[in-house]
DNA sequence: TAGGATATTGAACATGCGTTCAGTCGATCC
DNA sequence: GGATCGACTGAACGCATGTTCAATATCCTA
C-alpha cells in the first residue's frame, strides 16, 4: 500500500500501478479537489499524464470513471472496517475515513456524499451498518447508552458526522477545523470541534426535564407498545 | 406573500411578480430540483416561460442569477428569523427553513449548502449566530444545558442539522424521511428521525462515566484555565 | 521474429453551454 | 409624431465538453 496520496508522491520509486489504476487514483484526487462537476476528462488525463482518449478507453466514459472511483473508495474503506470495528467507539467519528492510503479520501467523500449515485448510497448504507455494530459494542462495553432503536441512532450519528464533513468549508470558517485534512487529528484546532461534539454526545443538549418532556411528546404514555 | 411554491401554483390568479422575480423564483426551483451544475439557462428560461437571452438580460450571467437566488433565499430566511427566535428551541431544528413562501427552500439549501459561495457562507454564518441566540434563550428558560462554549455548540448543532439536510437522500432511504419535503413535519415517518435525534440531544450518546472520561481526555485537570 | 491483441495518441466530431446581438415591440416623454 | 428607453426575442457565436476514430506503439505468445 502506498503511504501518501498518489498525486503528491514525489519519491523516485517507480510507479508500479497499472495505467488504469493511475488514472483512477488521479481522478479521485481531481474529484476531491475540483468537485464532480468541474472535473473534466482533460483534467484527469493531465493529472495522470495520459491522453483524454486513454481515460475513455479504460473506463468507457466519465460516468464509468466516476463509478470506478466510488467503488475504489468503498473498497478502501471496507479494508479499514476491521480496524474501526476493533477500535470501538471514538470521539472522532470520522477517524476511520482518514485513510492513509488516500490523503484525498475525506475530501473525495465531501464532494460525492450528496451526489445521487447508487455506489455512494451503498457506501453510506454500509457505513451506517458498521456504525450500528460498533455502537452496539460500545453499549456492551458500558461506554455508550443502550437504545430502543440502534439502527435509527446509528443512522443519525453517522449522517450528522458525514454531513459535517460535506459542510467542511463552513466548519473551517466557523471553528478553524478542516475536516477534509487527513492530519486534522494532529491539529490543535481540532479540539474546537471535538469539545462541543463530545459535550453534546456526552450529556446531551436538553436538560433532563426538557428531555423527558420531549420524549413524552413523541411517545405519549399508552402508546409505548407501538 | 405567496403561499405555495411559485412553480407549482396552478391558481388562475394573475402573476403580479416582475419578470425578474419570476425568473429568479423559477431558478430557485430549478436549482432545487436539478442541482446547481445541471441547471442551465435554457432550463430556467423554459420554467419561467422567457427566452434564455431574457434571463441573461436581467441577471447578467448565470453566476449573477445564482447570486440573486442565494440573496433571495437568505432574505426569506431572515424574514422568518424573528419567528424562530420567538418560538425558542424546537425538536426539529430545521423547522425555520421550511418556509411557506418557497416550498423549494429546503431542497434549494440541500443543493447549495456545500457550494463554495460567499453568499451561502454568510447565510450559514447568520444561521449559526441565530442558533447561538436561541440556544442561549433555551438555557435561560431552563430547557437547555448551559455550556462553556455557546458558539462552538451552536456551530456543531447547526452544521449537523444542515448536513443531514444535504444528505437528505440517504436519510430518506435509511429512515424513510425526506427532509426537503416542506410538509415533512406532518409525515408520521418524521418520528423515525426525531426519536433518535431527540434521544441523542436528550441524554447524549455516552454513559456518564465515559462522558467524564472523554471530557477529561480533552481537558486534563490543571489545564482548565486555557 | 511475426502476428495478433491491447494500449495509447492526437485530431476531429457532435453536442450543448453561456453569452452576444440585431431587430422588434411597447411604453413614455417631449 | 418622433425619439428614446427598456424588455424581450431567436439566431448565431465562441468555447468547452465527452466521445469517437484512424494511426501508431507496445506487449505478449506461439
Amino acid at each position: 500500500m502506498r503511504s501518501v496520496d498518489p498525486l503528491e508522491d514525489t519519491s523516485p520509486a517507480p510507479d508500479d500501478r497499472t495505467t488504469r489504476a493511475r488514472i483512477r487514483d488521479s481522478a479521485i484526487s481531481c474529484f476531491a479537489k475540483h468537485g464532480v462537476a468541474d472535473t473534466t476528462v482533460r483534467k484527469v488525463a493531465a493529472a495522470a499524464d495520459v491522453s483524454p482518449g486513454s481515460v475513455i478507453h479504460h473506463f468507457g466514459s466519465m460516468e464509468g470513471l466516476r463509478l470506478a472511483c466510488d467503488q475504489q473508495v468503498a473498497a478502501a474503506i471496507r479494508d479499514r472496517k476491521g480496524e474501526a470495528l476493533s477500535s470501538g467507539p471514538q470521539l472522532d467519528m470520522l477517524a476511520s475515513l482518514r485513510s492513509a492510503e488516500y490523503g484525498s479520501l475525506a475530501a473525495y467523500l465531501a464532494q460525492v456524499l450528496a451526489e445521487d449515485s447508487p455506489a455512494v448510497a451503498k457506501l453510506v448504507d454500509d457505513l451506517v451498518a458498521d456504525a450500528e455494530v460498533y455502537l452496539g459494542q460500545g453499549v456492551d462495553s458500558g461506554m455508550l447508552r443502550p437504545t430502543d432503536d440502534p439502527r435509527g441512532r446509528a443512522a443519525i450519528v453517522a449522517l450528522w458526522s458525514l454531513g459535517a464533513l460535506v459542510l467542511h468549508r463552513h466548519m473551517d470558517r466557523l471553528l478553524g477545523v478542516d475536516l477534509t485534512n487527513p492530519d486534522v487529528a494532529a491539529d490543535p484546532a481540532f479540539l474546537n470541534y471535538l469539545r462541543p461534539a463530545v459535550e453534546v454526545m456526552g450529556t446531551g443538549l436538553f436538560t433532563d426535564a426538557f428531555a423527558a418532556q420531549a420524549k413524552e411528546s413523541l411517545d405519549p404514555p399508552g402508546e409505548t407498545d407501538q
